[in-house]
DNA sequence: CATCCACAGGAAGGTCCGGAGA
DNA sequence: TCTCCGGACCTTCCTGTGGATG
């Protein structure tokens, strides 16, 4: 150990460039995914239309249940918000007793907590556990009936809960509106990812909830690179962004089905990533860097917070990958995961979980897992690792475990 | 062209946990 | 106290099946 000199001037040097460089940004916010803009690009068909069909509740009327589908990043949620947080304004001001509620259902996670977080925007609190599901759903409708509130309840990513449990809750919101009387009502709005979700429903729910139904399509590459520039004249100081970098960017989140979101993350995590260097220009490497970047994130941060079985499954699929990349199935994986798991005093779980956690890291983007047949030697998964493997073996070093098998 | 492998993946049910309510 | 609940996670049992091979 030298003088302390040199790592000091470093930290000096990152200090002062912080407090003496001017940012690169104006207003970050504009880049955060909950950001609601004042104005929406491409989707003034859908923003009037949505806005007609709510508009009774200006009278005091029930307004139809709505569905909205659309791929991620094409405007439903933001459309959403937009248009009832104008309406809302409108309500305030005529003194109507109508609440909007909004929940995504997949951040909630499981039909209990999204009745809670009901529940938390209507101002009374239930248990996080104990409550059967009907008692805590009649305790919110209670609540409603009590205040005579008007409510519209905002279901994003509704497909979630549905394909995870079943549409029990949903039903309830719809029948409950015959019972509700003095007027009162709820209203569903539902936002699904899945075009394909109306399958997954049960015919009387779904004759309930979809009496308006709204498309969203995809941005194309140019919207894209016009919404991305729109929020740049905000977002940056003037000249920051260079115009290659849009194009990248735009073209980027385009290749992903026209994701604005996407595209939109990306120019913040690059803009971050820019301003760390100290550079003061966003140019198209640090476009790049920001896509690998979120990535390697989202990556590792799947694999760390697996349950054990996962990891293990993860680290014999590695072991495989090392071993002979070519022709892993779902027998050579098990037999793989069964005796390291023995190794470290673990019991191993039957083969159909195995099975289905493949399939569950296959959802997550982890690893690539068809089926595969072999003809006379049988029908099987063949998995592949879609991630990098330092990528995964970081992030199982974290699991202490684990760790100590991978030498 | 029927056969038959090596699994896939649905269905139903079990066990544990953390907690409410009577 | 006892009973009930939802959720996570798992097992057991089961039927289904694509396509190379004999």
């Amino acid at each position: 150990m030298g003088a302390a000199g040199p790592s000091n001037d470093v930290l000096d040097e990152i200090f002062n460039r912080t407090i003496n460089s001017r940012s690169i940004f104006l207003n970050r916010d504009v880049l955060r995914n909950d950001y609601i803009p004042d104005h929406i690009l491409f989707r003034d068909d859908q923003i009037s239309q949505f806005g007609s069909i709510l508009a009774p509740i200006l009278r005091g009327n029930k307004p139809s249940n709505i569905f909205l589908y659309g791929k991620t990043g094409t405007g439903k949620t933001v459309v959403a918000r937009y248009v009832t947080k104008k309406l809302y304004e409108r309500i305030l001001k005529l003194n109507l007793n109508t609440k909007f509620l909004y929940i995504n259902t997949r951040l909630a996670s499981t039909q209990y907590k999204m009745l809670v977080e009901l529940g938390a925007q209507l101002d009374i609190s239930l248990p996080f556990t104990g409550l059967s599901l009907s008692e805590a759903a009649s305790r919110i409708f209670d609540k409603m009936k009590r205040d005579g509130i008007n409510t519209i309840i905002i279901l994003d990513e509704i497909d979630y809960i549905v394909k995870n449990y079943d549409d029990n809750i949903l039903y309830e919101f719809t029948r409950v509106n015959n019972e509700l009387l003095n007027g009162n009502f709820i209203s569903i709005i539902g936002i699904s990812n899945d075009l394909k979700f109306k399958e997954y429903l049960d015919p009387r729910v779904l004759s309930g909830l979809s009496e308006e139904e709204m498309v969203f399509p995809p941005y194309t590459v140019d919207e894209l690179e016009a919404i991305l520039t729109d929020r740049i004249k905000t977002a940056f100081r003037p000249g920051v962004v260079s115009e290659s970098a849009v194009k990248l960017c735009a073209s980027l989140a385009a290749s992903e089905h026209g994701d604005a979101r996407r595209a939109v993350d990306l120019l913040r995590v690059a803009g971050e990533l820019a301003e760390r260097e100290g550079s003061d220009v966003v140019d198209t490497d640090h476009i790049t860097k920001a896509s690998r970047s979120i990535e390697r994130d989202r990556t590792y941060e799947v694999i760390r917070s697996l349950p054990l079985h996962g990891k293990l499954i993860l680290a014999a699929v590695l072991a495989a990958v090392l071993a002979a990349p070519e022709d892993i199935n779902t027998g050579r994986l098990y037999s793989n995961y069964t005796s390291m798991a023995r190794s470290l005093g673990v019991e191993p779980l039957t083969q159909r979980r195995i099975s289905g956690i493949l399939s569950e890291l296959d959802v997550l983007g982890v690893v690539n897992a068809p089926v595969v047949s072999n003809g006379r030697f049988g029908r099987s998964k063949r998995v592949k690792l879609v991630v990098p493997r330092e990528v995964v073996s970081r992030a199982l070093q974290e699991d202490e475990l684990i760790s100590s098998i991978l030498k």
